[in-house]
DNA sequence: TTTGCCAATCGTAACGTTACGATTGCCAGC
DNA sequence: GCTGGCAATCGTAACGTTACGATTGGCAAA
């Protein structure tokens, strides 16, 4: 269907004088069929170009070989977004490899999340979904549970529930980091968290707060900063920071954006980034590469992250007994541009 | 189907005590049925949260509901890429609206793009296909016009066939470009294009020209440069030019990656930009506004590209006789940050 | 009462696939 | 020659929908 008139297995079945059964079963393998059949069979659908129609046969399995992406984007911006490129890649890749299609379903900000889903889920035509920017107890996660629809979430929720997710490592993350800050010198390190995501800024801290306490140095509150930053949020904040008397020397941004506000008001002030001030930048494409500015930035691959979201809602949906994929992806810090 | 069992039509004709084919009639108002039968199926259809089969449908109808969108990723660097976070949510947006649902196609750069879209045809369940980066005599348009399956174009091509396409005004855009820098004062301006599109390219190129020789100013072609500008790339092409005894004063960038090279140079050479040197860039999601750097963009609302995409695929497949939507969309210039 | 008409509803087939049980043909064993 | 068993193939039904022609019932006109 779809597009011109292919052919089907029917033609095929009389062209060769077989039934439609036995040439259903021919291509794929079926022991029941001789194999020159099978091989005749093959032959002449390749010939003819044919190609199983996917609502035949989605109407026959109740199976529609296709997932559900759920991305909101930020709107506002969309260089906050900028990972969502090689996250898309990733899941479109692997969904190809194992014969699914990737459709994407773009929300904006102002929709609610849960009307989406539901939408989503009436509109059919998936076998799962993955569903990302999670909050704390989402309420996603029993609403999918109880209809008992197929799912996998791109972070966790700190739920007890049961289900699959992928997420970052955002508790090594953040040690690492603050590791790195101390260990080039800085004892007081600012942490910027975001307040949209409990999870991820809990991870955050905790991993924060167990690099400062390793070394010995002691935790100040008034350096970790949890809001809905945009750049200029964010130069506001760290100006603040930079105005205390006992002032921060280094900092764990939470994303782009973040750091181009630390860089705007680090300027301002007259500091150097990589001398009087160090920045560990959370960044999963490289965007601050062309900063030209020294740093250190935590990055993690987006694409395996998103080869391994299909993969583990596609095990999820082939066997459901299996048991749910919950894996946590490490980043790793590479040095950006060193002083 | 899909998920879980849903309620089917059966389902609730016996409920009603209709038959099968009264129910799907009434649920899209046919004139046969009495208008108080109406009323009662849609209200048991939606106390049973019926929703249509979409692949019995398709299967019936030969309709899909789905559009592919065929997105190559350059890999190598997703700044290039962003531009391509708003068209997404421009096709999805307006699919959604439509009811269809969007299906996202990354390949990469290594893959035959022919290739990819055979493998798209066979896989079917698609009722169009959006294709973008046209190049020159795209071989895309007759293998699709000749399997007479529903397209449309993010680009032109330059072929003389009669297709679907959206595209930026780029004639335009360079025109405005390089006629607000000569209004700025500068009599030598460069241009900077890419290798890969030869559409982009030379529209761009003519609308250079034609400012450049409306102000009366003569046509330098050592100022226009045409290669894959990576930011080093860029780099080096500004500096050089830069080098020239009677070196430019403004320049009309390719895109993000080829400002960011332009700014390093100008830099190195201790040049200020919106002083010294004078910056139009093409930007289509206000990257450039970090940059705090005083310089022109050009920008394009990717959103309404998507949506216009969108809207002239779904218009061919439900009237194929109707004239094709060739349609190109304006930029606007707008001042990012100046003296 | 019969006929004709119209509105309202129904029954059947078909889209292309797969699951399952039925059928065919062949050959060994008695 | 008949039976049992097995390999190979076939036929039918079903998934949920819609198109199309058939059927029903009621009522007015003859």
């Amino acid at each position: 269907m779809a597009f011109n008139s292919r052919p089907n297995l029917r033609q095929i079945a009389t062209e060769l004088g077989l039934s439609v059964t036995t040439v259903s079963r021919a291509l794929k393998d079926g022991p029941e069929v001789r194999p020159d059949t099978i091989q005749r069979v093959k032959a002449a659908a390749n010939a003819a170009g044919y190609v199983p129609n996917l609502h035949g046969r989605a109407l026959r399995m109740g199976l529609t070989r296709t997932l559900t992406a759920i991305l909101p984007m930020e709107t506002r911006d969309y260089l906050s977004d900028i990972a969502k490129l090689p996250l898309i890649e990733g899941m479109t890749l692997a969904a190809r490899e194992r014969g699914f299609n990737l459709s994407v379903f773009s929300t904006t900000p102002e929709e609610d999340p849960q009307e989406n889903l539901s939408t989503l889920i009436q509109t059919g035509g998936s076998d799962g979904i993955i569903i990302t920017r999670m909050v704390s107890e989402d309420p996603r996660i029993p609403f999918l549970l109880e209809r008992k629809i197929p799912f996998i979430a791109f972070g966790r929720s700190g739920s007890a529930l049961d289900y699959s997710f992928v997420d970052v490592d955002n508790e090594g993350i953040a040690f690492e980091a603050t590791q790195m800050l101390i260990a080039r010198g800085c004892r007081r390190v600012a942490l910027q968290l975001l307040s949209r995501d409990d999870q991820y800024s809990a991870a955050r801290m905790r991993g924060y707060i167990k690099a400062t306490e390793q070394a010995g140095l002691p935790i100040d509150l008034q350096l970790v900063g949890q809001e809905d930053f945009t750049m200029e949020a964010s130069e506001g904040w760290i100006s603040r920071l930079l105005d205390l008397p006992d002032p921060p020397t280094g900092l764990v941004c939470a994303n782009e954006l973040g750091l181009l506000g630390a860089l705007s008001a680090t300027r301002r002030k007259g500091l150097a980034v990589g001398r009087d001030f160090h920045i560990v930048v959370r960044d999963s494409t490289h965007i601050c590469r062309y900063l030209s500015v020294p740093l250190a930035a935590h990055t993690v691959d987006m694409v395996v992250v998103g080869r391994s979201l299909v993969e583990g809602l596609i095990q999820q949906i082939t066997e459901p007994e299996a048991p749910r994929m919950q894996h946590v992806i490490e980043g790793k810090i590479e040095i950006i541009a060193s002083l």
